[in-house]
DNA sequence: CACGAATGTGAGCATACCATCACTTTCGTC
DNA sequence: GACGAAAGTGATGGTATGCTCACATTCGTG
């Protein structure tokens, strides 16, 4: 049961490789056990956990959480900052 | 603001596909609208609504959960039933 | 039914993700 | 410091994703 990690926000790749970290150090796993029990590669496990790719595969995101007894939520975001509200117009309609 | 939304368990891509479908209907926005405004594809927007494409890219997935005001929290997961425990041991291992 | 808007599908190509292997670096313990 | 385990890096090659364009289908309304 996770304790420490609990109903963390993910807006980004980094959020996402810092709470997989996270459920796995309360594990106590090392990443080599991971990456097996998830049927990913340990190098896979590393740029996850990392955040050195930006595009991972959700399907196999979602296997690790699995593993790891985590889950995630979609719901609603909480009213974004004036400043994040400026930012977003710079893009507006950007491809990239 | 998301209001039939609420904190969605999200464990496959089809769970995913749908939050996002629904998030985008409450909004009102056309896939075309979504896809502009996310800066994605449209025919991008198609395949990860349907759940057709099992490795749709998180960072992606991201983009279009802000631009859709809502959002990702990662926690623990409920204790899984007895036959979900069944089935994991199934696949203990295994390398797909 | 007719019409337009929204949604869904197919093919072709470029890109980048991922697995594998070998190696290096960091970390913890004695 | 020495040793081993864990974590991180680099290169290569296969392959599936995603973009674009064009077309088909469904849906809603008059």
């Amino acid at each position: 049961m996770l304790t420490f990690v609990t109903n963390v926000p993910v807006r980004t790749i980094a959020d996402m490789g810092a709470g997989v970290r996270g459920c796995r150090l309360e594990k106590g796993w090392t990443q080599a056990e991971l990456a097996a029990r998830a049927g990913v590669s340990r190098r896979w496990v590393i740029t996850l956990e990392k955040g050195q790719v930006s595009g991972v595969e959700l399907s196999k995101v979602l296997r690790v959480l699995t593993v790891l007894s985590a889950e995630l939520r979609l719901g609603p975001a909480p009213a974004p900052s004036a400043e994040e509200l400026a930012v977003a117009r710079l893009y507006e309609g950007r491809r990239w």
